[in-house]
RNA sequence: GGCCCCGUAGCUCAGUGGAUAGAGCAACAGCCUUCUAAGCUGUGGGCCGAACGUUCGAGUCGUUCCGGGGUCACCA
């Protein structure tokens, strides 16, 4: 039990002994006690006073007696100031919690819940390359994916590809009547960028088709559909949707460029999936569902015989689910997907990271899934997240305005280069540790400023401002981490002696008898120590509210209280030997936990930057 | 127009109903003979969009309004 918990459960046991009172753990708050006040752990007594009729100060006094005699081993002094409940912990129990876990590197990760979480995020189209918000997607659904394990799930990562529509065709038409035969080889062009570049010719084309039909008369509406080129990739959907051989030769070859090209940025970028699911499979799926709930009355049938659900009752529309022709909607393809994951994994709830434009229609599909009795209904969670748009507007593939995620990634390791040249730490090392560490601290910088953000804001993004790689980012977190390597690195060298025999057990100094006279703990070791218990508070609280800018404060203010630390004290040329040995153990466990929240943001750290 | 999200320092963002609202960037002033200065210490900078309400207490909850965005397809 964490030292929050403990003082929760502590309160309320002795607020029963003392007053005969039931309380739960949400009657009242705890918090970390103010820096300007004494203490560690503060008990909010407002909501108490009122119940038991006591004055704050009275309640403060029995209470906190209460709670040091109960707990001499945690608690050790208490000031009440107004209503407020100062604890301070004791350092024993703290030197006893650092023994124990520092040399754990799965410190924090919590043992098996039972429970399976689906999380399908990325979920890209193939008509066009990854960019800056498909990386926010791509991050945050990682991330999460990687809380929700430590916190004791079994994860199932999925992806579902939209390898099928009137987009791809669009593509291939573009590439039918301009390529020459060109391929990715030929031009030496990443397979996703060079499709890409024929979706935007299509669009470009199209456009000019349009503007002559318009001056023709045609309206805007009517010039669009009646576009050559439109009619002609309508059709090649048609053909597709009857197999037929040479076009669906086509989609296959392109699909198969963008797909290597999407594997090289996933592999970069260090994405990946359990499961991934192609729309060509699914669009057809959902259909049986209808049908059933069309027996059950809940789905309706117009005379044109196109399938429908009224959710007018409860604030919607009214949903189309058929087409008069039988042929099936995007929604409907959602709903069978759903069941298909359901039935091959059971996950008791199933997370979709998708961005907040499809708010009403994640609303819409978990409300048909209710209604058609779907036993998966309740576990639809749409962790929506919000759009990345740039200082100059925001980005459209179709027009080319858009922050390219490769380029992007390729920018930032740049940047990583600049800097790690300009500061020449690091000349010994050869050309390929040298290209590693920039893609770790490129990389570490780009996550880490995607993923410190709350995921419902919007974000914007201005192209011009490289980011940072200073204050409140992933390189200053790395950084913290490479300083305690060489510190670390000194007990490898026999540069500093570390006795594995845990601090204060020696007999000459036994600081945990009484309140350690011999081995008071600095403010800053304190603060650590308090930090590192916390951790697993954390990766609960990050996991409960499906946030990883929550892990992202926490390893900022850790990394950033050891560089006061590492500012203040020094480890290896401490005051004496038990305070070497206490920061020896200190430094590593806090090595520990950079790394390991790091890991849940899915960013490496480096051992010298 | 209906519904949803956002509005906190010049900028980017933190802030489970609790004590004097915090970081980073930018600006300014200091700190490398000591474990990595991608660091540390300090200064300045705020009617927390507005008003009313709820209560011992509101940046946080409620209502209304203002500003920004999204969405309300037989598109995906």
């Amino acid at each position: 039990m964490t030292i929050t918990q403990t003082l929760k459960a502590a309160a309320i046991e002795c607020l029963h002994s003392l007053y005969a009172s039931h309380f739960k753990d949400t009657d009242f708050q705890v918090n970390q006690t103010k820096p300007e006040f004494e203490g560690d752990y503060t008990v909010v007594l407002f909501s108490l006073v009122k119940n038991l009729k006591k004055s704050p100060e009275i309640l403060g006094n029995e209470l906190g007696t209460g709670l040091i005699n109960k707990y001499p081993g945690v608690f050790t002094n208490f000031n009440v100031i107004k209503g407020f409940l100062n604890l301070g912990v004791s350092s024993k129990f703290l030197f006893q919690f650092l023994d124990d876990n520092y040399q754990d590197t799965g410190y924090g990760k919590q043992p098996s819940n039972g429970k399976t979480v689906m999380v399908e995020y990325s979920s890209p189209n193939t008509n066009k390359p990854l960019h800056l918000g498909h990386l926010r997607n791509n991050f945050l659904g990682w991330s999460v994916a990687e809380i929700l394990e430590a916190d004791g799930s079994k994860v199932v990562k999925s992806c579902i590809v939209n390898d099928r529509g009137i987009h791809i065709c669009k593509s291939m038409i573009a590439w039918k009547h301009f390529s020459n035969g060109e391929t990715p080889q030929s031009t030496h062009t990443k397979g996703d960028h060079f499709v890409g570049d024929y979706y935007v010719r299509f669009n470009d084309a199209h456009k000019k088709q349009v503007e002559e039909l318009m001056n023709s008369g045609l309206t805007a509406d009517a010039a669009a559909k009646q576009a050559p080129l439109m009619e002609e990739a309508q059709q090649m959907l048609l053909d597709w949707e009857n197999g037929k051989p040479e076009v669906v030769e086509l989609w296959k070859r392109m699909n198969g460029w963008v797909y290597e090209g999407f594997n090289e940025t996933y592999k970069r970028i260090g994405s990946d999936f359990d499961k991934t699911y192609y729309e060509s499979d699914t669009y057809l799926l959902g259909k049986d569902l209808v049908q059933e709930g069309l027996k059950n009355g809940i789905l309706y049938q117009k005379d044109d015989g196109s399938v429908w659900i009224d959710l007018t009752s409860d604030g919607l529309d009214e949903k189309l689910l058929l087409r008069a022709d039988g042929t099936s909607v995007y929604i409907t393809a959602d709903l069978g997907l759903a069941d298909q994951k359901y039935n091959q994994y059971k996950p008791g709830k199933s997370i979709y990271v998708i961005g907040d434009e499809q708010l009403y229609h994640m609303k819409v599909l978990k409300l048909i899934c209710k209604k058609l009795g779907m036993p998966f209904a309740d576990g639809i969670y749409h962790l929506s997240y919000g759009m990345v748009e740039l200082t100059t507007g925001k980005m459209k593939s179709r027009e080319g305005t858009v922050v390219d995620g490769d380029d992007l990634v390729e920018e930032m390791t740049e940047t990583a280069k600049h800097h790690t040249e300009e500061l020449g730490k690091v000349k010994d090392f050869n050309e390929v540790e040298l290209k590693e560490l920039y893609e770790i601290l490129g990389l570490g910088a780009m996550k880490f400023y995607v993923l410190r953000v709350d995921p419902k804001k919007r974000m914007i993004f201005n192209p011009e401002d490289s980011i940072d790689f200073h204050g409140y980012t992933g390189p200053f977190i790395q950084y913290t981490y490479a300083r305690i390597q060489s510190i670390l690195k000194k007990i490898e060298t026999g540069k500093l002696a570390f006795t594995t025999a845990p601090a204060g057990e020696s007999d000459e100094v036994n600081h945990r008898g009484g309140e350690n006279e011999n081995l008071p703990l600095t403010a800053l070791e304190r603060e650590l120590l308090l930090l590192l218990e916390n951790y697993p508070n954390m990766i609960a609280e990050a996991a409960a509210e499906l946030n990883p800018s929550v892990v992202a404060n926490y390893v900022y203010n850790l990394a950033k209280t050891f560089n006061s630390f590492y500012t203040e004290h020094s480890v290896a040329n401490a005051e004496n030997e038990e305070k070497k040995q206490l920061r020896i153990r200190i430094s590593g466990m806090t090595t520990n936990v950079i790394k390991s929240s790091m890991q849940l943001l899915g960013i490496r750290v480096p051992q010298r930057m």
